[in-house]
DNA sequence: AATCAAACTAATAAACCTATTAAACAAACC
DNA sequence: GGTTTGTTTAATAGGTTTATTAGTTTGATT
């Protein structure tokens, strides 16, 4: 009836279909262990129709992999949370990271792996960390320069805080397939580890910016 | 004269040029990065001779990676540095952990990267780490308690403390191409940066750990 | 119903890759 | 010198892979 196109299992959500089943596949195996042919094999679609909307493979891993830069980046851009004290905004936003991450165990891993065996991509996160790191310490830094002077804190700078926090976060979820695997953990067990750890590491960071 | 193998730029030196040559291309590319056409071009010899001293790519490359592993264990084996205060040798510990790393800084990201690829390596992680931690964490364990009752720390298991070490100092290696990249700096430039990273870390740890 | 564009597929070219095979070479030994 | 043994190579089988090409299907429009 309508005269827009309808999205019946094929034509342009067919195009979606692909950078879906690209998605899973490559965060699965990234970039060289995946083929086209296996992708079109997941949409169940021919092995040409890929490149017929995406042109190269190259192409169609670059539009999974943007949305997983942008994705990471957007943790940081946190929400005001007015009126607490320093501390307590802190501890949300260590605990709001770890969070967002534990939804998304696999992209640490599959970002960095990428970030290596695929050159293109390290031009994608020069771009989005020009484009957002000072905007994102710039308020923070501020927050701690006068925490400290109230003598709330050590000195420390955001980018530093900030490195440690994402190493502390990151790293759980780096090692996470070899803990599950070297300790045979379930899934039930592993949640659980999740939230010692999770709480382990805010104890750690707030204990290490107390004033010397 | 004698009747041992001379090594001359042959022989049994060439099944160690062949391995080393891996070593270095594997470290640069991982396992599926490297074909075994590229070795035998950077060893200088023919194709097939790979795999008549190793019949496999798969082969080759453990023997590659089993040395990195252990040399990564090897890393936690440290001297007791007798005499010492605990504080002192925690702080021993941490440096001498993060110099290790800093001498090979492709390491960390080679090993994750391969355990993420390599369905082979998995097991030998298993391996090694079923191993080697509980030994490796047990004498920590007890100077941690015994810190801990005299009050000078807070409570933390071995574990947890290893952990958040391990984090941190792997973490700023695992970054490092990125750093270097999007910052664009000199050699130089990323030296002083360790140094000035690796105090951070120390006084982190340290402060962290302290009495509540 | 004829037409036209978009969506889709079958077939295949060209470039790789690993691993094997059979033959050439070299040095050591009798 | 001839034989033997281990080392090395050339050639190639058999399997991938990405990307293109040319043609078919589909469905809307006139």
């Amino acid at each position: 009836m309508a005269k827009l196109k309808e999205v019946k299992g094929g034509k342009e959500g067919m195009e979606f279909s692909i950078l879906h089943a690209a998605d899973e596949l490559f965060m699965e195996r990234g970039f060289n262990g995946v083929s086209t042919t296996e992708i079109a094999l997941k949409v169940g679609c021919n092995q040409a129709l890929i490149h017929y909307y995406y042109r190269t493979k190259a192409n169609l891993f670059q539009k999974v992999f943007e949305n997983k830069l942008s994705f990471l980046i957007s943790l940081f851009e946190v929400d005001d949370y007015k009126g607490l004290s320093f501390e307590d905004k802190l501890r949300m936003r260590i605990e709001s990271h770890f969070d967002a991450l534990a939804q998304n165990p696999k992209l640490p891993m599959f970002v960095l792996n990428e970030l290596k065996n695929n050159p293109i991509t390290i031009d994608l996160i020069k771009e989005t960390f020009n484009n957002n790191v000072p905007y994102l310490t710039g308020s923070l830094e501020k927050e701690l320069q006068e925490e400290h002077k109230a003598g709330r804190i050590r000195k420390i700078s955001a980018l530093d805080l900030m490195i440690n926090i994402t190493s502390l976060n990151i790293f759980t979820f780096l090692t996470l397939p070899i803990m599950e695997y070297v300790f045979g953990l379930d899934q039930e067990t592993t949640k659980e580890m999740f939230e010692v750890r999770k709480k382990e590491i805010v104890t750690t960071v707030l204990n290490s910016i107390r004033p010397i």
